[in-house]
DNA sequence: CTTACATGCATAATTCTCTTATGTATCGAT
DNA sequence: ATCGATACATAAGAGAATTATGCATGTAAG
């Protein structure tokens, strides 16, 4: 994994992301998607996830549903509607930062 | 400004990075730069500034010189040839950080 | 002439977000 | 039976910023 100073305040929108493409997702499975996209350069602590999550739902941003799996439990997430309209916000931010970032440090992206 | 929490690590970069095309600079003149740089995205404050300038100081990363302006006390940063090698890796973690964020985001940069 | 804004540096208290550590427990493979 | 993967959760601590505060000078407007 690469520095992971980058990463502060990307989380809630990776997660909001991934839930609004997915659908239905547990946390664990969260983190082995969020994996397999960056190619194993963001793996997403449990310190963090669940903290995260359990806040993007008090915020009415995610839904849950918890399901027993045998003897085990499993959290399902859902985003809401507010959670994608958030979503689709936060990733147009993100793409303006990577904008004024690249003219701030005169970098040529892609 | 944007949503400020996406600044977050990238500081040092920045001030190294404008420090090392702009050579000697002041903090409040560094401000002004970067200001005009990100379009008014980025206005840094000084209670990030200061304490970070001091830390790239006491990293090596940066040297300083103090001047008197008729009353006014400025001082001046330069790039150390530390920092200049420590920008360039730092440009291009940030690099690959855009990468990886644009594919766990799925979006499209440039 | 005084008030406000810009210039210029600095530190302290607080907040936010994440890491690291810890705890509990199930499942499958060796 | 033991280890690694699966699965959730919280607490203590660290790091990097914001906000607030303090000091001081220069300059333009009213």
């Amino acid at each position: 994994m690469h520095s992971p100073e980058l990463l502060k305040g990307t989380l809630q929108t990776i997660l909001l992301k991934v839930l609004k493409d997915n659908g239905k997702m547990y946390g664990y499975e969260i983190t082995q998607k969020v994996k397999g996209l960056s190619l194993g350069r963001i793996l997403l602590t449990e310190g963090a996830l669940y903290p995260t999550l359990h806040k993007l739902e008090a915020d009415g941003l995610l839904q849950t549903e918890t399901v027993l799996m045998g003897k085990r439990v499993r959290k399902y997430y859902t985003i809401t509607v507010t959670g994608k309209s958030l979503v689709k916000e936060r990733i147009m931010e993100f793409k303006d930062f990577i904008k004024t970032m690249s003219a701030v440090l005169q970098v040529q992206i892609a």
